[in-house]
DNA sequence: AACATTCTCAACCGCGGTGAT
DNA sequence: TATCACCGCGGTTGAGAATGT
């Protein structure tokens, strides 16, 4: 339990702030600004460490922040946004504005508290149902089951290893689905400029090459719980593109055999879109982009390649799945069973033929690939 | 009323990333 | 290239409030 490196030489105070010190504090900031932290307490008279006064500022003191409980649709949007993109809190709160990425991670922790003490009663029954009752949101659950319940995708000597990490919580998939499909839906394909868009681009030229290198793979990942799978039930192909566009404009090109060029893995939802503008970007060609922009994945997925921070997630998922294994008895990274409900793609163009063998294998997962050979 | 338990949330800690030197 | 300082983030703690017994 040390202090701050910033705060060794210094005697700072700590705990609670008074409320002298937040009027200085706010009086520094509005007048001067917040340009260098640890400048901030010499400036502003106060004992606390830089690292401090910008904890205090940022999560309490600034004008735009927003108090009060959350609303429903903050509710669902954070419920969203962690199926999708996990623990990162300040990329949830980027998309809350007011809030605070320390008050959603509290707020998320409470509920997981009271997951963990009170276990869904029926998990059987299904949870699409709309609550979004403050005290009881099932969705909760059904979402972070979607985090948790994590493909991890990764090339390896040509093959793809797949990792599995079932969910923490008894669940079934429906919840889950509409909740990763209507964020994909409602925030990310909806805000795509329509030359990006996958479902109306069949007009675009086809690109002359493979996936962009940075965009290895693409998983979709419908959100079904993994065990027992014979609950898997609305998650077929068939079932899910009445719910998603981008499958439907899959299965609308199928009636003419239109190849469909398949959109890259991209970095959770709204990193579809950076990362489909990255791509488009460096690439400075947009027929190259592959669709990219209507990439929906939908849950965790990594490249695998030289995204530092996807590795030391895949690290931690692998650390993760090795517990739930453990906890599960399983020795196989992933059994015959499981793979039942995984389909993996290792072409590049999706045509009707092996759209067809999607729908006949694929329950609870598609996922697909490029070759590692370029 | 008193005590125990649970909940909320502000604050702290340590780590990793980044830029300057 | 190595080192350092700083910043930002996620995990965790703990005090006070709320609730239950």
């Amino acid at each position: 339990m040390g202090h701050h490196s910033c705060c060794n030489q210094q005697k700072v105070k700590r705990g609670l702030w008074s409320p002298e010190e937040d009027e200085k504090l706010i009086r520094y900031i509005t007048t001067h600004g917040y340009g260098c932290w640890s400048e901030v307490p010499e400036k502003a008279g106060l004992q606390r460490c830089g690292k401090s006064c910008r904890l205090r500022w940022i999560n309490y003191l600034r004008p735009d922040i927003r108090r009060g409980r959350f609303t429903a649709e903050e509710e669902k949007l954070i419920i969203s946004l962690h199926a999708i993109v996990g623990n990162r809190w300040a990329h949830i709160a980027s998309h809350l504005p007011g809030r605070t990425d320390n008050e959603i991670k509290n707020y998320w922790n409470s509920w997981i508290k009271k997951k963990i003490r009170k276990p869904p009663a029926a998990s059987t029954t299904t949870s699409s149902s709309a609550n979004t009752s403050p005290n009881n949101p099932p969705t909760a659950a059904c979402s972070t089951a979607t985090s948790d319940h994590v493909v991890h995708a990764a090339h390896a000597h040509g093959h793809h290893q797949l990792h599995h990490h079932p969910p923490a919580f008894g669940v079934t998939a429906a919840g889950a689905d509409h909740l990763q499909l209507d964020a994909i839906i409602n925030q990310n394909l909806a805000s795509l400029p329509p030359k990006l868009a996958c479902g109306g681009g069949h007009d675009s030229p086809p690109p002359s090459t493979g996936l962009p290198h940075q965009c290895p793979l693409f998983m979709f990942d419908t959100g079904a719980a993994v065990s027992p799978p014979s609950s898997l039930i609305m998650t077929s192909m068939t079932q899910l593109h009445h719910h998603h566009p981008l499958i439907a404009s899959f299965t609308a090109a199928m009636a003419d055999d239109t190849p469909i060029y398949l959109p890259p893995l991209v970095d959770g939802m709204l990193g579809s879109l950076r990362c489909a503008m990255d791509c488009v970007g460096e690439d400075d060609d947009v027929t190259t982009g592959h669709c990219q922009a209507a990439a929906p994945a939908g849950a965790m997925a990594f490249y695998g390649d030289d995204h530092g921070h996807h590795q030391k997630q895949q690290q931690h998922l692998q650390q993760q799945l090795e517990q739930q294994q453990q906890q599960l008895g399983q020795h196989e990274q992933w059994d015959d069973d499981e793979a039942q409900h995984l389909l993996m793609w290792d072409q590049e163009v999706l045509t009707s033929s092996n759209l067809e063998a999607m729908q006949s294998g694929a329950h609870s997962l598609l996922f697909m690939g490029p070759n590692d050979h370029d």
